[in-house]
Formats: structure tokens, sequence, C-alpha cells
DNA sequence: CTATTGCACTATGAAATACATAGTGATAGG
DNA sequence: CCTATCACTATGTATTTCATAGTGCAATAG
């Protein structure tokens, strides 16, 4: 029955949440419209893009800036909390940029046996 | 047509995949066998879990060794590979155990307030 | 002796999630 | 006039994850 809330916990729940962290990505460029989003991001559907951006909201980590309502106009930004997750983006970048590497077979991903298993 | 390769949006998505960063931190502290894990992990149904950790051995993550069949021992472990994704969990950590904390009214995850939007 | 527990999983069908695709209303550009 | 763009919503389908039960056998508890 113990509840104990681990915060560690509750935020991988955020970050494995599908297309946070595409989305965090982008914006920590620049502020972005749903649209131009939606490119950066690439393959998100806009009804899962909407309720993932409600639901960012919602938790505090992006701002939506409604700037004119025609010609329609909206910005999604990072709040503060938000752009701490750029420590994030960093290590995942080391990672991905060390181990990541395209199947020469198929073009999917898999891992740089060179890194991954360096030899003795 | 352009099919550019870019290993920072592979390992996104690699690492958005629901309850891989669970499975990493739990065996950042040591290896595990499946019913360990999956208490550890905390409420993934086994079949997912199965699924997830076989593709993690396939990607180079995670190696699978079996001690003994009768009575069954398991081990999962972390390639070198895993344990590099060391700093990216202790990213996580910083950013988890800065803002977020158990919601007041519901034990939900929320943002801790004071540091998400400090006072200017 | 028998009963229970624990190991690593697999099987099944139901529920939740994300999907592709089409469409909204108005306006700016060719 | 025709098309594209803005920010989305709507609909029905496909994928993913879910809860739950069960496998065979060894070791432990009673």
């Amino acid at each position: 029955m113990s509840d104990d809330f681990c915060p560690v916990h509750a935020a991988i729940g955020v970050l494995q949440h599908k297309w946070v962290l595409h989305i965090v990505r982008a914006l920590l460029n620049e502020p972005l419209g749903f649209n131009e989003l939606s490119r950066s991001v690439g393959g998100c559907n806009p009804a899962t893009l909407s309720q993932r951006l409600d639901e960012m909201v919602t938790l505090g980590v992006v701002a939506r800036e409604v700037h004119s309502v025609f010609p329609p106009r909206t910005l999604y930004r990072l709040t503060p909390a938000g752009v701490a997750l750029q420590g994030v983006m960093q290590a995942v970048e080391n990672w991905g940029r060390t181990y990541i590497q395209p199947d020469p077979t198929d073009g999917h991903a898999c891992l740089n046996q060179q890194e991954a298993n360096p030899a003795v």
C-alpha cells in the first residue's frame, strides 16, 4: 500500500511517452507553430500531436501562445522546466552519436559495434 | 526521397519505447532475472517485458545470460552500450528530482512550481 | 508425503493508444 | 478563380499494451 512517490520514475514516465522527446528536441531550437512542429518532428499524426501538446502544457513543460486567431498563429514554446530538459537531450545526443548508426543492410538503427564492444 | 539517417532521432526512438528507460534504470544497479526485473520495473506485464527485452538484446544494449535451465536462472545484464546510458539516466534523474513532485491533490506527477517558474 | 512457492516465460482476448486520411473556415498569393 | 496555409478536429482502423491464467519442474515448508 506504500505509495512512495519517486520523481525519477515519474520523470521517466513523462519522457518515454511517445513523441515527447522529439517535441522537446524540436522546441529547444526555437518556438514553433503546430504545423511547423509537426513537420520538424516528422511522422506524428495531428491528433496525437495535439493530445501530447495538451498534456505537456498541462504538465508545464510547454507553453501555448495564441498570437492571433485570424490569420491563425499559435506558438509552442518550452517553459523553463522544458528548457531544463536540454541536459537530457544532450546526453541522448551523445549516446546516439556514439552508439547508433544505420544498419548497412536495411537502414534501420543498430549499434556501432566498434564502440559498443571495444576490443580488449 | 532523401532518407538521411539521424542517430539522435533513432536514439530517441529507442529510448521513448515504453519501459526501456525503466529497464535500463533497473539494470544499471545490477543484473537481474526476469521476475526480479519485472518487480523492479513495476507494472510491466510479462508479455511486453519479454518482447522489450528481446528487442533490447537484438539492438545490443542488453545481454541475456542463461546460467541454468533447471532450476531456471537467466540474467539480464547491460552491455557496454547499455551501461553508456548512465549519462542519460543521470540527466533524467537530475531533471526529475529538480522539477517533478507529487501533485498535492491527487498524487499524480506535476511540476515543482518553485523551480519551474522561479520568481524574478 | 503433499502443498506451496518460485523460476522464465507464453497464450489469449480485451482495452488503450496511435495511426492515415479527410475536412473545417478564412485569408493571402498567383 | 484556384491553391496553399494556418491550427486543429473527426472518423474508423491498425498497432500496442493490458490483465489474467497457465506451463513444467525443483526446492522449500509443513
